[in-house]
DNA sequence: TGTACATCAGTGAACGCGCGTTCACTGATGTAC
DNA sequence: TGTACATCAGTGAACGCGCGTTCACTGATGTAC
């Protein structure tokens, strides 16, 4: 809050993390380094480890918080399954830093309690857009083909938007080029 | 060939990009040194540097060959999008290393002329299966948006499926499983 | 209201490590005559 | 067939750097009495 701080911090853990993810924005995980973090938050080089033990300690928490906001980004865009594969691809664009991390478990530990808490709840909640689907369509009878064909296009489309592979033609409103895509899939009578 | 080599190693080159895939397989592009790699091929640290200048030099000829092998790939499946999509897939899980990179732009000199001209070649091959899709589709006025939704879902998949993220029941056929979610998107009559 | 004490967050010096890069060198190979 | 020379691939010692980790410490905060 105020610039002077004293002896303790206060909210270390918090500015911490969004340094990493400020970091990996920019160059990727790899380049993170918690010296690195220390320094952006003003802070010894050995503060860091008070509170996540080591690097994969910090990338365990960001992608625990990934996949809460994966939940409540699905969850917020309310049942049609079209409106949650754009609001995947907007998680996507909007916070590629935890997104970046969710897909890497050599980072971090996958086996954390909080961690795969949050990740099943993300995964319901992607699931559960699928049972949504109009009845009597031909692949009615296998829904959860349909949701990893769903997941597929929709992981596809924003991996390939964020490596920047695709071409400019596409243009400059990925939620609107995602809606497109995934229409082919699930196309409305 | 010989288990003792000269002075001159005669194939370092070859040697070196192969020791990188291996790398990169176990532990990631993060993890490739170029000490390390000079150490696998059992030649002194500082050899490296003559074949590819840095670090990024090495990416640059990994990306090459990885695009060079996905259009050799794609080519081979034939003109069929459904099969073009199983090849897709198919060269990931072959050859993850380069797959990895390959989207990985920040790691390598995306400008080089090689790997520019080799990329090129990949994405029409890429587009041509789409071309040959039967007419009279409700969506074969937009060919391109065909070709995205398509790059879409195989790339999905396939980074899905190299990530470990998708669910055991999956079965352990890439390429059979991504037949069957290809298929949801481009149903045969 | 005041004092004593436990707890916890952050410090800073020290360590050893692997890395990339540089550079003068040396051994092997090929070519010209 | 032999000699001289240019070229190139690989060597090995040296450098400085940033990293993670450890550890005794110190300053701040909260609680018990």
């Amino acid at each position: 809050m105020t610039g002077t701080r004293g002896y303790h911090h206060g909210d270390l853990r918090r500015v911490l993390l969004a340094a990493a993810v400020r970091v990996i924005e920019e160059s990727g995980p790899a380049a993170l380094s918690l010296r690195d973090l220390a320094r952006r938050a003003g802070v010894s080089h050995a503060a860091p480890a008070h509170h996540f033990g080591d690097k994969s300690g910090l990338l365990t928490a960001l992608a625990t918080e990934g996949y809460r906001l994966l939940a409540e980004a699905l969850h917020a865009a309310g049942g049609d399954l079209l409106d949650r594969g754009v609001a995947y691809v907007g998680f996507a664009v909007d916070h590629r830093a935890h997104f970046e991390v969710m897909f890497r478990p050599d980072l971090y530990r996958c086996d954390a309690h909080e961690l795969v808490a949050a990740r099943q709840r993300a995964g319901d909640a992607l699931h559960s857009g699928v049972a949504a689907l109009p009845e009597g369509r031909p692949t009615a009878q296998d829904p959860q083909g349909d949701a990893l064909a769903a997941w597929s296009i929709v992981h596809g489309f924003a991996t390939l938007w964020l490596s920047g592979a695709l071409p400019p033609r596409v243009g400059d409103d990925p939620r609107a080029a995602a809606r497109d895509v995934i229409h082919r899939l699930f196309p409305r009578p």
